[in-house]
DNA sequence: GTCTATAATGCGATAGAC
DNA sequence: GTCTATCGCATTATAGAC
């Protein structure tokens, strides 16, 4: 079979890691739980990788390779801003990756895939970035793009963590924030002037 | 003893357990590791904690009220936003948040304190962000403190993160762009003015 | 308060049948 | 490709000596 419709059973393996990942974390994801979940016997899963680290790897690259193309076509899509900032708000990835963090803190294997995983994520978003501010003639030195994804990242980072452990405070506030810079910066039709619609700026700069 | 200075097998193991967990992540944590490097026997750890779950909150415990401690000096500083940054940049408390984050998602009692400690972080800097802002006269409906706050935090927190795993694209542009927001919006000496001081506000509001 | 010794369980990984 | 069976080891936790 192919590479890219993979054989049942390894990719169900893959698949019933990630879950177990998400649902109760890293620690949770033993050879004998994972085989549990994809329906196969433990011993299988050391016949597709050799090692549990080959295996939290595939997991890795499978999602990185998700959340790339997910992003490859939100920087293409009318709203790249906001088609950005709805996947860095699916816990469903920033969960994982929070995860794989904790997980690469004692697998060096991992901390290196990723890296490369993140270092290439923020190369999408800020060139996504870059052309959205670039349009709106927005001057680059002073507001490096890289700086505009961090904070976004950051933002939705924060949202997804904290709701992890149950956390609101704020959470609905910095979202509405973020939908008013971007319905302020973003490409699609702006919505009809209201008060609360003026530009969002950092404060310090409101004073009179 | 009394409960301030305890004595020094608890407080040993304590600060063992928060180490490890710094340096090896949260897995490595194991009762006969905290013992080895907090240099007793692994059965001691069950003397002063029934279960590794009460170890773990006596480190969450022990770790918040040292964030909180530093958090409420700092609420008192010259510079509250500045002080409360350095904080949230430093990678021992940032780091060790990030481990609980991942271990709260499979022992719930761990989820439950860690919610009281965010929630009573996030109420001391939103409080000292409203002051400061209130002071620059700014509107606190257009910017929330308690986003400000947010972004201050997600900010760090992803510095932090990423760190951890070797990546340092953009950060220094993004500390650079936290440390003009507080030097304009901070109560302390402004610096003289040069072009590179302008007021930061978010683009968007740069437009003509 | 600290130890030795150990029970009970689950882990990663391998050998080898089918 | 999938299984049964098992090895050797680390884990949490307990019992009981000192």
């Amino acid at each position: 079979m192919s590479k890219r419709e993979e054989a049942g059973a390894r990719r169900r393996l893959i698949e019933a890691t990630a879950q177990i990942m998400r649902d109760e974390g890293y620690a949770a994801a033993t050879s004998r739980r994972v085989a549990a979940v994809a329906g196969v016997k433990p011993a299988l899963v050391y016949y597709y990788f050799p090692t549990m680290d080959d295996l939290f790897l595939a997991v890795v690259r499978g999602g990185a390779e998700a959340a790339l193309a997910r992003m490859r076509e939100a920087v293409a899509a009318d709203d790249p801003l906001r088609a950005l900032w709805s996947i860095n708000i699916d816990s469903r990835f920033t969960q994982l990756n929070t995860e794989f963090m904790a997980l690469a803190n004692h697998r060096k294997a991992i901390g290196a895939e990723l890296r490369v995983y993140a270092e290439r994520v923020r190369d999408i978003e800020t060139a996504a970035v870059t052309m959205v501010l670039r349009a709106r003639g927005v001057d680059l030195r002073e507001f490096p793009p890289v700086v505009v994804s961090m904070l976004l990242t950051g933002a939705a980072r924060i949202i997804c963590n904290e709701g992890a452990v149950g956390v609101e405070q704020g959470h609905a506030e910095l979202a509405a924030f973020a939908e008013r810079y971007m319905a302020r910066i973003g490409p699609v039709s702006p919505p009809a002037t209201r008060e609360a619609d003026a530009a969002p700026q950092l404060p310090g700069s409101a004073e009179k």
